[in-house]
DNA sequence: ATAGGGCTACCG
DNA sequence: CGGTAGCCCTAT
């Protein structure tokens, strides 16, 4: 950091302070492209992480919207590219996702009762002719074989009306949006916080270890803001708003790839804490003008800057943490007629409808024996037990065990 | 992961 | 019926 702290200091910084905003789930909601643009484009090769940050944020914006269209599998494909070029696995999650979105884009053209009627023929076309065509040609990953059975079901759909009409009824939709929402929690997780949270919660660890010396590691993270007293003026406000504000870090553990930015700051610490702060209110002023007019704010920035909303700076913040009592003002962006589901999302349904009951099978005594040695040596963790003989344990399972020891000896 | 309640097939 | 063995479900 001391190498770049003199004339790249806020180019790091402008990016810490997109990617924070980028990641955070609150409202409001925050747009990639202009607020990227509002920043001095940084592009720089090592933005791959803050480039995946940001097509995320749009494909959680998207479904947020309930828009899966072919805007989506463009975020989709590019989000593989900056994948491949982190050098990273192309992962399950995005292949179905991809998948189930395009087979999405092209049942959407399926509204008539028959093939021919419509534009499914057109759609079969641009879709996966064309843009799945280019896929293969450069050997992408996403070609899977759901995708590819799917692309011949759908071919197939265009002749056989039988076909046709069975996908036409089938709900497409839900698993478009359920394997979306699945890869975008997956890739958040991965992402871990942000680099201001991370470099947030260091700057308060040290904080609270150097005082007394508890040593209170492993998940003490949590809420720690209300501990810190508020003699410490701004540092301790940055703290506090960084800390409090992520949700979907679930893993408290400090990003190996944040690495990068691990140099701590402890020369104008100070200095810098308070620029991020500035850098905050500057950009959360941006959001609040853009997002209040509708999602087409390149323009609107400019302008914005000078009329600016006021002092509602101060209980911003509360106002966010009562989702909702804010947006009243904000324009509610149009959504599409949402398609009915065959399955309400509400209702808790098995997806995969009960088991049939594994046949039954009685103890052999060398079952039993097996088990008895194990309990001997392991007591009752069933784990250690069924791990001491698994050959002859295979195929009882930790329960069973259980059960078994329960059928033997009472309680 | 484990404990404990419940269900079902079977038997006397 | 009641009792038992094996298996399932779910709260902790």
């Amino acid at each position: 950091f001391d190498r770049c702290f003199c004339d790249s200091r806020t180019e790091v910084m402008e990016k810490w302070v997109a990617e924070f905003f980028l990641r955070r789930q609150q409202n409001p909601r925050v747009y990639a492209s202009p607020l990227l643009s509002a920043l001095k484009p940084v592009d720089s090769d090592d933005c791959v992480k803050l480039k995946i940050t940001s097509v995320l944020r749009d494909i959680s914006n998207s479904l947020i919207r309930g828009t899966v269209d072919e805007g989506m599998l463009d975020l989709l494909e590019i989000l593989e590219k900056l994948m491949l070029q982190e050098r990273s696995v192309i992962m399950g999650s995005l292949k179905s996702a991809y998948c189930w979105t395009a087979v999405e884009c092209t049942h959407r053209f399926m509204w008539p009762v028959t093939a021919s009627d419509g534009f499914f023929g057109d759609a079969l076309e641009r879709i996966w002719k064309k843009r799945i065509g280019m896929l293969k040609e450069r050997e992408s990953d996403l070609v899977s074989h759901e995708l590819l059975k799917w692309e011949s079901d759908l071919n197939e759909a265009f002749e056989e009306p039988e076909i046709y009409r069975k996908i036409r009824e089938s709900n497409v939709r839900y698993n478009a949006i359920s394997h979306l929402t699945q890869l975008v929690k997956e890739q958040w997780a991965l992402l871990g916080c942000s680099s201001l949270e991370s470099e947030a919660r260091k700057r308060l660890l040290k904080r609270k270890d150097s005082p007394n010396a508890s040593r209170k590691r492993g998940n003490g993270y949590g809420r720690a803001g209300e501990t810190t007293d508020k003699s410490n003026g701004e540092n301790a406000n940055d703290v506090e708003e960084v800390g409090g504000l992520e949700k979907h870090d679930g893993a408290v553990k400090v990003n190996e790839q944040e690495q990068e930015h691990e140099p701590s700051l402890n020369k104008g610490e100070i200095a810098v804490a308070r620029e991020l702060k500035d850098f905050l209110l500057e950009i959360q002023r941006l959001i609040d003008s853009s997002t209040r007019q509708e999602q087409e704010p390149d323009d609107a920035m400019e302008q914005s800057n000078d009329v600016t909303p006021q002092n509602d700076e101060a209980n911003r913040t509360e106002a966010e943490d009562s989702e909702g009592s804010s947006s009243s003002r904000r324009v509610r962006p149009h959504l599409p007629t949402p398609e009915p589901l065959n399955v309400s999302p509400l209702k808790k349904v098995r997806l995969e409808r009960p088991r049939p009951r594994r046949p039954m099978k009685f103890w052999t005594p060398e079952e039993v024996a097996a088990l008895r040695e194990g309990v001997k040596e392991f007591g009752k963790s069933w784990k250690d037990v069924k791990n001491s003989n698994p050959v002859v344990l295979a195929d009882r399972s930790e329960v069973d065990l259980k059960d078994k020891w329960r059928n033997l000896f009472g309680r």
